[in-house]
RNA sequence: GGAGUUGGCUGGGCAGUCGCUGCGUCGUUAUCGGCGUGGAGGAAAGUCCGGGCUCCGCAGGGCAAGGUGCCAGGUAACGCCUGGGCGGCGCGAGCCGACGGAAAGUGCCACAGAAAAUAUACCGCCACGCCUCGCAAGAGGCUGGUAAGGGUGAAAUGGUGCGGUAAGAGCGCACCGCGCCGGUGGCAACACCGGUGGCAGGGUAAACCCCACCUGGAGCAAGACCAAAUAAGGGAGCGACAGUGUGGCCCGCACUGCUUCCGGGUAGGUUGCUAGAGGUGCGCGGUAACGCGCAUCCCAGAUGAAUGACUGUUCUCGACAGAACCCGGCUUACAGGCCGACUCCCACU
């Protein structure tokens, strides 16, 4: 997946989801990638604050499970973090 | 016990924690919070049919186009379902079938073959006719007769047998098949019986076509309401035998200018939105599909689109797959499990 951020002005952490039909075929698979990043996005908020946040889906995405998609994740929301701190 | 046919049902369970969302309620108030309660499927899928609903004034006439195609019933309707008929497959339970018309017309039929449909004659068979040779039997030729046999093909102008004949031929007869007529049974499809004809003349209609029946168009981004905004104007063209509603065309009907370029400008919310040809139970009618009556229940309604995640435990380790206006079907996908009915084979009693 590609994750795009930039900062906002009112301290809030947002997140927009572009999981299309292209690269995801079955609906149950999208709504599962949704739900998701949904929630790790949630249980993540605090390190967020202050960014607005897209999330791409690439193909091959559906092949993933919830745990690899969740430690992939984890991943980009540190990576972020750090970047807005710098 | 084995092999099989068929009709249904089901599609992990329990507990805890953190979340999403509709409704109700309380608090707080223009936003959150507490509590209660509801929250994907048998196919939600493919979007192949049918209907409801909405708009197009009405959905009217004709042509065109498309669909359906044994009969009866069911249904709001259907290309669906049920029962029956006919044909095919299977020892059987059962399964499969676009299953009207080829003497209304037209087209097409590769290769092979003489010939693929007006019929015709390659190898053959025959000599009742004529000619030549010969005593004769017979041989050859001309001219004809014939389609039994061979050969080609997916398919060759009914099949088998007997008679008949120069050789043959429905030429004649018997049985079978087919056509026509009549009768009987059945609502009907159709079946059976009797008579009669001497064979009508290949296949193909998911080829055109003919016959019968059906279909107006667009779709919830349909449509309705609320609020906001708005631009008037200028140039060019067509023209009342026109343009729009109107959709493949024409008529009819209604309305009145229309098209294009420049310039300018909007697209937020509410509703439609779930109580329905609805589910469940019982009774009655019907072989069945289904119908009727009574009782009872309320069972998703999101709008970037909600059902999840994590942990523990347990089992037979969980398939295909995510509602978007709503129903009825069809088709396709699907790990496994459960129940009913029936058939065949083997063994024992």
């Amino acid at each position: 997946m590609t994750v795009l951020a930039r900062r906002n002005d009112g301290g809030l952490a947002r997140v927009g989801l572009a999981i299309s039909k292209k690269h995801v075929r079955r609906a149950v698979d999208r709504n599962r990638i949704k739900r998701v990043v949904r929630e790790s996005f949630r249980l993540h908020l605090e390190l967020l604050q202050g960014l607005d946040i897209v999330v791409l889906a690439r193909g091959g995405i559906a092949a993933k499970n919830n745990q690899e998609l969740r430690a992939a994740l984890n991943a980009h929301w540190n990576k972020l973090a750090r970047c807005r701190k710098s």
